[in-house]
RNA sequence: UGUCGUAUGGUGUAAUGGUAGCACAACAGGUUUUGGUUCUGUUUGUCGAGGUUCGAAUCCUCGUACGACAACCA
């Protein structure tokens, strides 16, 4: 254990955990499972969840295994499974063993017939609209179904009818006998199975009914001897549920020891972000982005080729923590974190991605000097590396400014400025396009004023960065903002369609940014980035955390910004402004 | 009009009947060859009304607000 003197406080499952140990509950044994269906990618929402499930088997010398949830084979995909791996071993996760729902469809089946033999369930013939209507509403008490007290011979037959190749979807499912008249929903009759002719990513067409996840869920932590199942809090009104069939599995024998007990947490929401996966389908489908890895989606594929690190994302959810409150977290704080951890790792390096030429009069023509440069000023053992300076240089058009305030500290006649890493120069001028575009800025460097020099301690308020023209790389560098205009695009979406009866998809358009990603194809960066390779991690100084995106080739370089710098400067400039 | 759940600064989260603390954000200042980092300081909070108690964010009562639940999805 690390020796803190700043005791962490538990949050409620740690708490909860702790508490069943102390009991001396299950053996003293912990175990959980990550429970993914294989419909979709894994999102930063699914990361939260999955941090709880391993995080608490790590802690307290338990096992978490993966478990694939699939009972629904027309959603899903082996494509899914293993990327769900991937992303999950990208976390710096790893189960004990990968469990699938599909595994245990006999032992479901066998169960059911159980509880069919119990008088516990029958088969509904009924249409699913009659079985919706009888439902009742969440105030109103349900109706039973006519079929409910079906002869136990006459289930057990219809029960296997359902899994044979006469089985017609949508003529009959197997329902469980508890009370339509409970205040909860899920309490009235639930659907247990239903019929299903899509043939299973790995079962094939073995089966013709399948599972619900009601039926599945609870009895497959039990299969496995889960101890602790976290889940979010929509699932909450499961609970009773999920209690009742591990009861009836348990047939009252050992009722309290090795019993798996549903724990519910909330789930993650993030301003400026949609984590609903329907809505991130339909964002793919519909090509508003370029698919699961665009790096403004919030899969972890497009979250990791924005360049976030597991680490950042780890820490973000250590700090948003886990509670019962529905909260909406501020995207802003997953953005310190990477920039905590990018600020500790990342290299240093000269970027501009608004060029402009800075022609330093005074220096000579073929004269190259080579610099040191910094790799990282908080980190003396990350080292230092080479940059090449000479009389022409790229540094950013917002770098100087014909007429500027006194408050500005660059480029401007007159005036001083540092350029980073090499010599202090003085502002002369600039030249101007017919339209008034300045096309070329000039200065003179002053002597002895080179790091290191004799007059390098002159005092100077602004420094800036530069790339040598005659050495840059043309790199193409993307620049991603917020991809949702509203705090909460969820709830937006939905108001939206409801308010004004139009379509999701419609209702995305209407809040979604079109301008959430600028490509700028001419940008400079110095010679070290030449063989940087996809996924490594960079400052551009005074600009942002950059990241090397996976089409990025040693002949044309590709960087993604994964957050912008803190910037107290353009802040103050629209306070101005205002 | 039911059941369940939840309310602590702008956001999130601690305090488990005993000094309301932390992170992010914001603001002010110092350091700085990144208007970055870092350091120092500041502002802002217990949903409301009663009750129990020497003492309540915490326990009780009644309100209020918000969320979840009516897929043959998970």
């Amino acid at each position: 254990m690390v020796d803190n003197n700043k005791k962490k406080s538990l949050n409620f499952i740690e708490e909860l955990v702790e508490k069943d140990l102390r009991e001396g509950k299950n053996g003293g044994r912990v175990q959980t499972r990550f429970p993914p269906e294989p419909n979709g990618y894994l999102h930063i929402g699914h990361a939260k969840a999955i941090c709880i499930d391993f995080g608490i088997a790590q802690k307290y010398n338990g096992v978490c295994n993966l478990r694939f949830d699939d009972t629904n084979p027309t959603k899903e995909d082996v494509e899914y499974v293993d990327a769900i791996k991937e992303d999950i071993q990208w976390l710096g996760y790893q189960w004990e063993n990968v469990f699938y729902a599909s595994d245990y469809f006999q032992q479901l089946w066998d169960f059911a017939i159980d509880l069919i033999k119990e008088g516990k369930a029958y088969i509904d013939q009924q249409s699913q609209d009659d079985i919706a209507a009888q439902k009742g509403t969440p105030t109103k008490p349900g109706v039973e179904s006519p079929y409910r007290n079906r002869p136990i011979n006459e289930n057990l037959e219809l029960f296997e009818l359902m899994n044979s190749d006469h089985a017609k979807e949508g003529s009959m499912v197997l329902r469980a006998k508890i009370d339509m008249s409970s205040p909860n929903m899920h309490l009235r009759d639930p659907i247990l199975y239903r019929i299903v002719k899509t043939p299973h990513h790995r079962t094939g067409d073995k089966w013709k009914s399948y599972p619900m996840y009601d039926f599945a869920h609870g009895q497959s932590d039990f299969f496995e001897g889960v101890t602790h199942s976290l889940c979010t809090l929509e699932f909450v009104s499961h609970r009773p549920l999920y209690e009742l069939l591990v009861d009836w599995l348990k047939k009252g024998q050992d009722l309290d020891d090795n019993r798996p007990v549903q724990t519910e947490f909330n789930k993650l929401n993030l301003s400026y972000t949609l984590l609903s996966k329907r809505n991130l389908l339909t964002l793919v489908k519909e090509g508003l982005v370029n698919g699961w890895d665009d790096p403004r989606m919030p899969t972890l594929r497009g979250i990791r080729r924005r360049g976030f690190t597991p680490r950042s994302i780890k820490m973000f959810i250590d700090r948003i923590g886990y509670t019962r409150y529905d909260a909406l977290n501020d995207i802003a704080l997953l953005e310190s974190a990477v920039r905590e951890d990018l600020n500790a790792t990342a290299t240093r390096v000269s970027a501009v991605i608004d060029p402009i030429k800075l022609i330093i009069k005074n220096y000579p023509e073929d004269l190259i000097e080579n610099l040191e440069a910094i790799n990282n000023p908080g980190d003396p053992s990350a080292g230092s590396h080479n940059i090449s300076f000479s009389r022409e240089l790229w540094i950013e058009r917002d770098d100087f400014l014909e007429d500027a305030p006194k408050n500005y500290f660059r480029l401007t006649p007159g005036r001083k400025t540092r350029l980073k890493n090499s010599y202090i120069v003085l502002c002369t001028g600039c030249k101007k396009d017919k339209d008034g575009l300045v096309e070329e800025v000039y200065c003179e460097y002053i002597p002895q004023t080179r790091t290191g020099q004799k007059n390098s301690n002159i005092k100077v308020k602004g420094t800036i960065h530069w790339v040598s023209v005659k050495h840059a790389i043309t790199a193409e560098v993307r620049l991603y903002g917020r991809l949702w205009q509203v705090e909460n695009p969820y709830d937006e979406i939905n108001k939206l369609s409801q308010e004004e009866n139009i379509s999701i998809l419609e209702a995305m358009k209407r809040i979604i940014n079109t301008d959430s990603l600028q490509i700028r194809e001419k940008c400079y960066v110095e010679e070290y980035l030449a063989d940087t390779k996809p996924f490594d991690h960079f400052q551009f100084q005074r600009i942002g955390y950059f990241s090397t995106d996976q089409d990025s080739t040693s002949n044309k370089l590709v960087f993604n910004r994964t957050v912008s710098l803190r910037d107290t400067w353009s802040k103050l400039k629209e306070k101005k402004n205002r």
